[in-house]
DNA sequence: ACAAGATATGAGTATTTGCTCATATGAGTA
DNA sequence: TACTCATATGAGCAAATACTCATATCTTGT
């Protein structure tokens, strides 16, 4: 088992929350997290794995898609009043702006 | 001011969350941090001016001491809820061991 | 079996991060 | 002023991290 700094740690990035923010409460398969990110599809399926691996997301297979979501979607949550108490005022549902997008390089 | 990301890079440190959980919901002076945290004068001040800069602990000078407090109560509790969320069953209060101090380095 | 769409992975690189050492600054006291 | 305790800071370095490119794998439809 991983320690709780390695767990935040994965959690502190801006693409990671981009697509944890995309995904929500609900399940999304990984061409429709890329579409939602904008990011490309290496980098998508890049952190995905780093999510997986934290069993922060878990997978679903159907047919020739992958449908991932939260493990505990109580994170996604938790993770807006995060937000809040960092002085974002809007929490992570309705601000795109304080995750800041890094990468929107797509073919 | 800085993005959600960063602030939440900033919780994703052992030691950095050991000198939370030292701190807790009360003021310590740099020194009573040293001393429980049991991490080197320079690392504990390397770490807290971080902590400064993005706002998460707040300072109070009397004397020839600096108190730290942090700068929203609730973030305590709300690591360790992200504790429990990260599979963790003790939450930040009672386990010292998966903060995983790294660092005991002193003189 | 083959082609096409969906997703994952390994290697290489550049940037960021955490740490230590040496030293500086600030406050209190003699 | 000089000395001591408390705390902060700059430089340098090693390790970790995020990213891209090229390619691999898996699934379904023909």
């Amino acid at each position: 088992m991983k320690t709780l700094a390695q767990f935040i740690k994965v959690l502190g990035d801006a693409n990671r929350l981009a697509i944890i923010h995309a995904i929500g409460k609900s399940s999304l398969s990984v061409t429709e997290i890329i579409q939602a990110t904008d990011l490309s599809q290496t980098l998508v399926s890049f952190h995905l794995r780093t999510l997986r691996e934290h069993a922060i997301v878990t997978t679903r297979r159907d047919g020739p898609f992958i449908y991932y979501r939260l493990t505990a979607p109580e994170l996604y949550d938790l993770i807006g009043e995060l937000s809040r108490v960092a002085g974002f005022e809007n929490a992570i549902t309705r601000t795109a702006p304080s995750l800041k997008i890094v990468n929107r390089n797509r073919r």
